[in-house]
RNA sequence: GGAGUCGUAGUUCAGUUGGUUAGAACGCCUGACUGUCACUCAGGAGGUCGCGAGUUCGAGUCUCGUCGAUUCCGCCA
């Protein structure tokens, strides 16, 4: 098909432009038809310029009267500057005197109306999902993706680094998430797995010597979905030998910091903050503090100060080995009873009996269904932990160690979204470091590794591979780190174990025998056999830092083709079923489902 | 696997205590209009109330089941 190709995008002609001829190529927009003039907005993915018909052109105006919404055109003609100048858009200072016009394809009616303030349903916007991607907001994110992966790749390569793919079709290793998997024809039977994430394959590449490895790979897990989950979702991959922790840190706050400076315009700190996991814990009650809530709102222990006191509900809690007694303060917000009421049922949704709570009133006084059980000099301890003030309110939860921190720290981020106290204007990146290596799953009675089978535990915790005390394994702490932003876990990663000893050690922990291992990781043990460096790695979120640099709440508008919390897809309809023939040459039975009465 | 929310015109929604012919806006179609940019104005078409069963004289409305979307827990790095 011959037709009159652009000469500019419909985004980027400007004042300077006048008295150019020009074509331009795109979608219907928007007609304004006034019965003699012709407006229309014509629409490309760089934007949005108006172009004139009048009605004298009598070819051009025929055919142009009959465009519909999201016809592909083609208009040439004379850039103008407009009477009346719209200061919304870039191009709003000129329009184009049409002289020539060719409808290069028709379209239907649209099921929705494409424009940036979109009110269609998810459900329809995913069904067309190519209609949906016209609409700036979508595309600019896969613009914005694309662009980081350039700084990406680039950054990569300044240091040296390579990019090795690794398969998609690769063994299935029951430990973690998971697997998808892929039927073998020619060994039936059998199948391959699609990677949880390339971790194997990067750590044997160690072995090989190629020392800076890294890829933008896709990840499979089959598991339940969430708003930040995808049943294939991309991570930067990254691993690399004779290292430490802290040249992983290194490489990666560089490599945010790029990102942040040319997406953003921001300088990064040259080094992120760092937190261990038990501050974490101890101070906000999730692996992942989100350091950008006013106040900072820390969970404070109570258990020494209400130690003595009769109130029964404390001392049950104290009474249990794990037991802790801890809050948290709401500065200077008017909580009402109905408040109350809703937090309190947030909080036996969690598995408390209920919250306790000391509201300081502006007149001075305590309002609080515990003080008849609590003496002065307690409350006047609790009063002076908090600092808190009049108008401030102290939230109370006894029970188990974990489970209260947790919930203090679900408190503390719904506090922060409901009261509007985060700072929702910067962004704070945190390592989190020294994780557990290990903790013990009371249903299965075994202890479980916590990261993954290959985290190198920290030095001094050595001693306790040997240990099967709950507490003491529990206790041992790993030369691992996630990356949290404003939040959000965006990166995790460690330093792996290179030594056999401790590999075998590690297997023993979690009732791994040798045959299993070596059934399991047979391959990777025997290459660790030949000379394996020092190394570690991490691997990056793709998906969410990408949503966070565009902020959206939900990974699925950084994807060009998501798919549904049900891990489908609307728009090509998989997963889908096969034909007899294909199930045949698989050697693949389907199980008839029970019937139900 | 569990809990919540939602499902009514092409789209987004309203629909009272269960009661006559299910409404609005946008979109679409027809007509008028030569400086609009959310154009305006007049008129029109458009409905398996997700699907199935039940309760009832009568169900968009109540009950149960089911399907789909979505949020959270479990699960998952």
């Amino acid at each position: 098909m011959i037709f009159k190709k652009r000469t500019h995008t419909c985004g980027e002609l400007r004042l300077t432009d006048i008295n150019s001829q020009i074509t331009l190529n795109g979608w219907v927009s928007k007609k304004r038809d006034l019965g003699g003039l012709l407006f229309i907005d014509i629409r490309d993915r760089y934007g949005l310029t108006q172009i004139k018909i009048a009605p004298e052109n009598t070819e051009a105006y025929t055919k142009a009267i009959k465009l519909g919404q999201e016809f592909v055109i083609s208009v040439s003609g004379k850039v103008i500057k407009r009477e009346s100048i719209n200061k919304n858009i870039p191009t709003g200072e000129i329009e184009i005197e049409v002289s020539e016009i060719e409808v290069l394809n028709e379209s239907e009616v649209p099921p929705f109306v494409i424009e940036e303030d979109v009110k269609a349903s998810d459900e329809l916007r995913l069904k067309y999902r190519y209609l949906d991607i016209r609409r700036k907001n979508i595309s600019d994110n896969l613009i914005l993706r694309s662009k980081v992966s350039h700084i990406v790749h680039r950054y990569f390569e300044k240091n040296n680094f390579v990019e090795i793919e690794t398969p998609v079709l690769m063994k299935s290793t029951p430990e973690g998430a998971r697997d998808y998997l892929v039927p073998s024809r020619v060994h039936k039977g059998k199948f391959y797995a699609l990677p949880q994430s390339p971790q194997i394959y990067k750590q044997i590449l160690m072995v090989s010597g190629m020392d800076r490895y890294v890829q933008i790979c896709k990840c499979f897990r089959d598991e339940d979905l969430r708003a930040d989950r995808q049943p294939e979702f991309t991570q930067i991959d990254l691993e690399m030998s004779f290292v430490t922790q802290d040249d992983v840190f290194e490489i990666l706050e560089g490599m945010f910091g790029e990102i942040w400076k040319e997406v953003k315009g921001i300088e990064l700190p040259v080094k992120f903050r760092r937190m261990t996991y038990d501050e974490a814990m101890k101070n906000y009650g999730s692996d992942k503090p989100d350091l950008r809530i006013r106040g900072d709102m820390k969970i404070e222990n109570l258990s020494e100060i209400v130690k003595n006191s009769e109130f029964k509900v404390f001392q049950d809690a104290l009474s249990v080995k794990a037991g802790v007694v801890a809050g948290i303060k709401l500065s200077g917000k008017e909580v009402t009873r109905k408040i109350i009421d809703s937090l309190t049922d947030f909080i036996k949704k969690l598995g408390f009996g209920g919250l306790g709570y000391l509201k300081y009133n502006s007149d001075g006084t305590v309002q609080s269904p515990m003080t008849k059980f609590l003496t002065e000099e307690i409350l006047t301890g609790i009063k002076e932990l908090f600092k808190a003030e009049n108008g401030d309110t102290v939230f109370i939860l006894s029970g188990e160690n974990l489970k209260v921190l947790q919930s203090l720290g679900s408190l503390r981020l719904k506090f922060a979204e409901d009261f509007k106290l985060t700072d929702e204007t910067i962004y704070e990146f945190l390592w989190v470091t020294d994780f557990p290596l290990f903790h013990y799953d009371e249903e299965e009675k075994r202890f479980f590794a916590e990261h993954h089978v290959f985290t190198m535990p920290k030095d001094e915790y050595i001693k306790f591979l040997d240990s099967r005390d709950k507490d003491e394994v529990e206790s041992i702490r790993a030369n691992c780190y996630d990356l949290v932003l404003n939040g959000h876990e965006i990166t995790s990663g460690s330093i792996r174990i290179h030594k056999p000893d401790i590999q075998k050690k590690v297997f023993d922990m979690i009732g791994l025998t040798d045959e299993e291992a070596k059934m399991k990781f047979g391959f990777i043990l025997e290459a660790f056999r030949y000379g394996a460096p020092p190394h570690g790695g991490a691997a990056v979120g793709y998906d969410r830092v990408i949503a966070i640099l565009a902020g959206l709440k939900s990974i699925t508008d950084t994807i060009a083709f998501p798919k549904t919390l049900r891990a489908t897809s609307l728009m090509d309809e998989c997963p889908s079923e096969v034909s007899g023939i294909q199930l045949e040459e698989l050697g693949i039975e389907i199980s008839k489902p029970a019937v139900k009465q």
